[in-house]
DNA sequence: TATGAATGAGTCTTCATTCAT
DNA sequence: CATGAATGAAGACTCATTCAT
């Protein structure tokens, strides 16, 4: 029972300060964003930060891997659910484009730096290519029931992918909120429209 | 006269100087490449680079400007150039494409730490949009010809620019080198696909 | 009665902190050793730490306050106990020696960092100073009998302290465990030499 | 030539640090005392120090190595130009005292600390156990002549050293003005007493 | 009494920027 | 103009000490 209550408090601490240091990263970017800053944010002490994390490339890292593996889920799921391929390739884009409405602090972070850091390449491959290969397969599943051309079902996949986060990108910077649903189905209308037989 | 001279000096200096710390920023990006990483590099001493330049900032701003500049340029040419609508696509494509091939260094140095840092939106704008905006003119002038659909003219133009940067991080995390004039024809032709009348 | 309970209780916590102290500061120094280190080994919270000593330094004080008295009174008995002048010089050095074998651990610490901290000159006085004097002493009285020679006793006294402390360090650092009671006595022959008659 | 005025002028800034930092580490010991304090007994910034050394163990390393050798050093020289055996560990502790004496504090820095840091035990064993191997060099030269009695020689010159280092320890903490010669002349016949034919 | 989470001052180290030569 | 030594502000991280439970 201790042990549980234990536990839930400090869960709930390592997403407090993970919380804040989402806001902090995606502000000033990794290097930019300093352990003063993050312990603010949380209303900590710094030394508390180092209670609950070992260093700030461990924040990030547990930051990141967290709304990753989310955003994964997330993606999988709803390519999963949705019937037909037309309708995959927009829940495919739609998710990504929700997502990072919903994070769209993060998102900045995971897009602009991730890359230089602390993540092996299989990371990487796990949190995106993943999703990108389930919708791969299902394109190909798709081509093989003649329900789409045979065209290179991967680099399609990775089309996909490309302008979910062009879209993303630009609906951050601009402000823009453009419907959400409307401008994922555009897009994967794109692709569709070479797809269909 | 001697003020020309003087003139000549300086941006043959100045000029030195970015070209080291563009490999400076590339290797270690911004905040981790130091000043004296881009002295060395240029085979000057520290003090002198303050004298060309007021801040590292600076620097860096100078180096994205020129690059930037350079590679919007450059794609601006190539689409007037292209004599169809299909090929202007292409080109667009292939341009960008090319030039990160060229400059691997630097692209990924603009593409992931520009947004933190320094730069206006507008100037942004500037440099991608310009180009983005030519081809969306290129596709509305096509669909008033009757020589292409009546799609959004500026959101394909933006896919186009959104496939294109994809394609490049790919090929620079893959080290792959598949062929580049192929890659830019497949995406091209995807875009082609839902626009040809 | 209550209160002697407690008392008693208050002692054994203390020396059980003492006792975990003492591997701690042995094996990282004093400023090396951690408070949560000393914590852990005692089997106890480092805020429990806090109810028994006032501070880290105070630990350190009351553990080398400890074993430099046990040291103190082992000597004067030994010195006390040894029938002649000659034995009494070997029962000195060899008291010291032996305490150093099965106190390793601790006659590091207080052999070098002792020094620097906390303690007033007087209390360095009393543990080494007095089994020094005591053994002046026994070398005064036997001089009066016409037992040993005239030699000025208080620095003979000293280098016999001296010369165990060489020895000490030497078989710490060399591991050599050249049988204890033939090395003091050579050191307390080679004394000897000078003050017998 | 400018080549050469740098160097001084680094060899300088470099010694002006040593200086700084034999006074500030003999008075808290390498972890008692801070950076910030030895830049300050310097009269330079914080940063400078790191301009020519590269961490504070790197400063105390290069302390102890010069005083260490300039220490060895000085003690074989005058052991070798000692003519006789009596005179020669005569000449070997007073060169002991005279050194502590002059360089009174960093002798208890290298004395109390240099065990857990940085040096190995090759690098010691150089430092004091040359000097000590000359002198039972010595010993036995000259009982094999003898000159000397047939004592162990390596142990009689390890005790010559511990004589001389308790008398100099009791020499800086007595403050104790008492003739050094006379004191150093007083410890090499106690030895001389256990040797001489 | 016992706990251990929280604190924040203090440490080493880096580096953009200045300035005397 | 060119230099590079000097600066000092800032950052990551540690740990003795406190205090609410």
């Amino acid at each position: 029972m201790a042990r549980t209550k234990q536990k839930i408090v400090q869960e709930f601490r390592r997403s407090e300060i993970l919380s804040a240091a989402r806001t902090v990263f995606a502000r000033k970017g990794f290097e930019g964003g300093s352990v003063d800053d993050i312990a603010a944010a949380a209303g900590l002490a710094k030394g508390t930060i180092y209670i609950y994390f070992k260093s700030k490339k461990d924040i990030y890292k547990a930051l990141v891997a967290h709304d990753m593996e989310a955003l994964k889920a997330s993606t999988m799921r709803h390519i999963e659910e949705a019937p037909t391929l037309r309708e995959k390739l927009a829940a495919f884009i739609e998710t990504r484009l929700e997502n990072a409405e919903r994070n769209r602090e993060i998102f900045r972070v995971m897009d602009t730096q991730s890359g230089s850091l602390a993540f092996t390449r299989s990371q990487y491959r796990d949190w995106l290519q993943e999703p990108v290969h389930a919708l791969a397969a299902a394109i190909e599943k798709a081509q093989r029931n003649g329900k789409a051309r045979p065209l290179p079902a991967e680099k399609i996949a990775w089309a996909a992918a490309d302008l979910a986060r062009g879209a993303i990108v630009r609906r951050l910077v601009d402000q823009s909120a453009e419907n959400l649903r409307e401008e994922a189905e555009f897009l994967a209308g794109l692709l569709w429209t070479s797809l269909r037989p």
